[in-house]
DNA sequence: CCGGCCATCCACCGATCGGTCGATGCTGTG
DNA sequence: CACAGCATCGACCGATCGGTGGATGGCCGG
């Protein structure tokens, strides 16, 4: 009895190439029996479909892949994560992915990692077992608190510490004190360095 | 007579997407020659198959498209540029592209924009555009000039004004009046919107 | 129950930054 | 040739920021 698969990626080419990769990798083995454009749809055909393994990209419109998976956490179907970027590689475990794939990956690798994903292997491109292993040596670092990550979009937007104070309800103090932390955090000395330092990892998005 | 389509993107998910999408597509008028997974194989491949049309991504390692383009710029095959991103529009067409679709294009899209490609007539995605039209509008408004991204970059990196002058050999007063056109161009007020504008509009990247 | 992290707040000071006046010379294009 | 854009440099001033050294309370986990 073939793994049943469902896919969901914004980009209707990459469905496609998903389709035919796995098609030609494990034809006997896998089966595709649904596709979804965002995270909403794959929840959705989630519950019509029951399938073994969800195939989710992260970046989506409308509900992305991380809340999707949350909203799926333990209802049944496995999520192998299958995304470009090699960040958020932590969240997407937490949130309850059983693995996490670069697009890179070659198709043969992709099959198998289906099938492991079913078996409920954990599946973690080599790439992303590293930073893996960076973040957890360092505990706290390069983690900021909520609340930090506010600060720092506001700043990133240009807002100055008094517009960022007036923005949160708080005082201009408090937003120092969070931005010291997030200095200490990215290992920058100001607030320019802390915006780029926290896009080249991922912590803000576009 | 088929259209002779050579596909040159890293991913071979994206590769396997784009093949069989063309071929449901429109399998009679297109035929997919060959595959390249970085610029230079691009190139060498265009030159080898002589291809009617080039499906190009831009982000590649090793030599990456734009480079590719400008090297394939008068030598037959026409470039329609195929990425995630709709910034470097300016850019890839200045280089010799025909067209720029976005890769969230639907399969009978992209079929027929191939074909249009294929006949000589440039093809935008609409979103590309408006953006495309906003840039015209407004000359220099948000093209940094060569020195102003480097002192960006430093500043995104860290730098102060100082640190920024020594780097370049150039006086702290160079380095604060580079940074008041960037803040003109990219319309904000400080260094640190400067940076997270700069990475919102792919200026700076990881 | 205690330590650690988080979030909040206060005051002071020196350094840096941003804004605004300039100015010069070199390019390339109409 | 005139004009625009680029790159370079100078001086001044006020505003903001970063650094220091605190303080309080809440919450969670060992």
């Amino acid at each position: 009895m073939p793994v049943r698969v469902l896919i969901a990626d914004d980009h209707p080419i990459v469905r496609d190439g998903l389709c035919a990769a796995l098609a030609r990798e494990a034809a006997d083995d896998i089966v595709v029996v649904g596709e979804a454009g965002d995270g909403e749809e794959a929840v959705r055909l989630a519950a019509d479909l029951s399938p073994d393994v969800i195939l989710m990209d992260l970046r989506m419109p409308g509900m992305d892949g991380m809340t999707a998976i949350r909203r799926l956490a333990g209802t049944g179907p496995r999520v192998l994560v299958l995304t470009t970027f090699d960040n958020d590689v932590l969240p997407a475990l937490e949130a309850g992915a059983t693995g996490y794939l670069l697009k890179d990956a070659p198709p043969a690798e992709l099959a198998r990692a289906v099938l492991a994903t079913h078996r409920g292997e954990t599946v973690l491109a080599p790439a992303v077992a590293g930073r893996l292993a960076d973040q957890v040596r360092r505990p706290a670092r390069g983690r900021l608190s909520p609340r930090e990550l506010e600060v720092l979009r506001l700043v990133a937007e240009g807002a100055t510490n008094k517009e960022a104070a007036a923005a949160l309800f708080i005082s201009e103090a408090s937003v120092k004190t969070h931005l010291l932390h997030i200095y200490a955090k990215l290992d920058v000395r100001d607030r320019a360095a802390a915006v780029g330092e926290a896009y080249r990892r991922g912590l803000l998005t576009t």
